[in-house]
DNA sequence: TTGGAATGTCAACAACACTGACGTATGCTC
DNA sequence: GAGCATACGTCAGTGTTGTTGACATTCCAA
C-alpha cells in the first residue's frame, strides 16, 4: 500500500487518504484507540462502586469548577435524570458538592471536595500518563494532526463546548 | 497557553505538547470527537431493534469474512456471552450466517448475508461520509499524524489486531 | 398572580456489559 | 478407546448507563 509511486502524482498523493480502505482503517483505529483511552480508568473504577459516568462527572466538574447541572448537561450530552443518579451518589459519598446559586438560587453549583479531587487525580494521571507516552512516541506534528482531525470529526455543538474549554482552561 | 517565547528554545517548543494542559485537551477532544464518531451509524440503528453492538460485529465480519467466534470475541474484547446475544439476533434475523468449520468442526465462520451487507453498508457509509469530511478538512498530514497518535494509544494487543486487518484489507 | 425555567425525583424499561455454571460436539494425545 | 482440552452455545443473575414519561418544587419575571 501506500502506493509506491515515486510521489509524482501531487493529486493522487493528496487525496489517497480519502479511499474507502484509508477511511475504514480510521474508523478501526478510533475503535482501538478509544478502547485504550478509557483502559486506565476504568480498571481503577471497576474496584470502587463507580463506572465511566462517574469519570466523565468528575472530569468535567474538575475542568469548570461551579458549572451548573445544565451546563454540564449539555457538555456531557445525556439526560437530567442519567446525570442525576450519577451525581446523587457522589455527592453522598462526598466527592461532589452542590452548592445552591448566589443570584439564581434554581441553579446548582457544582465543585470537587478535597475528597473529589484526589479521586480526579489519580484517574487523569492514569489517562494522562497513556496520552503522553503516545504523545511523545507520535511526536509533535503529529499531536497538531491528531487534533485537526479529531476536531474535525466532533458535531458543531460539541466543537463549540471544546473550544470554550480549551480557553476557559489554559 | 503556546508559552510566548519567540520559538527559540527548541525543547520548549517540541515539548510543549506534553504539558498537563495539552494532554487534557487530547483528553477531551476524544471524548468529544467519539460522540460524532459515533453518533451517525447511532441514529440509523435506533430506529431497528440494533444497537452499537450490533453494528461492530457486523463491521468486522464484513472485514474479515469467515472469521471464526473466538477470532471475533478477541477483536471485540467482550465476552462470549455478551456477542452471542448479539450475533444470535443478526443470524435470526438473516444478516449473518454461521457455517461449521470445514476442517475443525467445532468452529463456526461468520459471514454477511446480501442483507447483512446492505445494512453494513448503510452504516459505514454514514460513518465513512463523516470520516472523510474530517480527513478532508484536516488534510494528508494530519492525518498520517491522527494515526500515528491513535495507534500508539492502543494497548499492545489491539495495535497488532489493528495492524494485522490493515494487511488483510488493502 | 400566572407562566415558564431549572432542578429533582419516581417508575419503567432497554442495551450492553459482566460472572458463574453447565452442556454438547469435536479434536488431540496418551 | 479414554481422558482432557477447545470451541461454542445457553441459562440465570447482576450492574452501569442510557432512555421516556410524569410530576413536584422552587424561583424568577412579566
Amino acid at each position: 500500500m501506500e502506493d509506491g509511486r515515486p510521489s509524482s502524482s501531487h493529486t493522487g498523493e493528496s487525496l489517497l487518504f480519502l479511499t474507502d480502505e484509508q477511511l475504514r482503517q480510521g474508523i478501526e483505529a478510533m475503535f482501538f484507540a478509544y478502547r485504550g483511552f478509557t483502559a486506565d480508568p476504568d480498571r481503577i473504577l471497576s474496584d470502587m462502586a463507580y463506572g465511566r459516568a462517574h469519570h466523565r462527572a468528575i472530569h468535567f466538574i474538575n475542568r469548570a469548577p461551579g458549572t451548573t447541572v445544565n451546563n454540564l448537561l449539555s457538555i456531557l450530552g445525556v439526560t437530567k435524570q442519567s446525570l442525576n443518579r450519577v451525581l446523587r451518589t457522589l455527592i453522598e459519598d462526598g466527592l461532589v458538592e452542590s452548592r445552591i446559586g448566589k443570584f439564581d438560587k434554581r441553579e446548582r453549583h457544582l465543585f470537587l471536595t478535597e475528597e473529589g479531587e484526589a479521586l480526579e487525580q489519580k484517574l487523569s494521571d492514569a489517562q494522562r500518563a497513556r496520552m503522553r507516552m503516545a504523545f511523545r512516541d507520535a511526536g509533535p506534528e503529529a499531536v497538531a494532526g491528531f487534533r485537526k482531525v479529531l476536531e474535525a470529526m466532533m458535531d458543531r455543538e460539541m466543537r463549540y463546548t471544546y473550544n470554550r474549554l480549551r480557553e476557559s482552561g489554559s
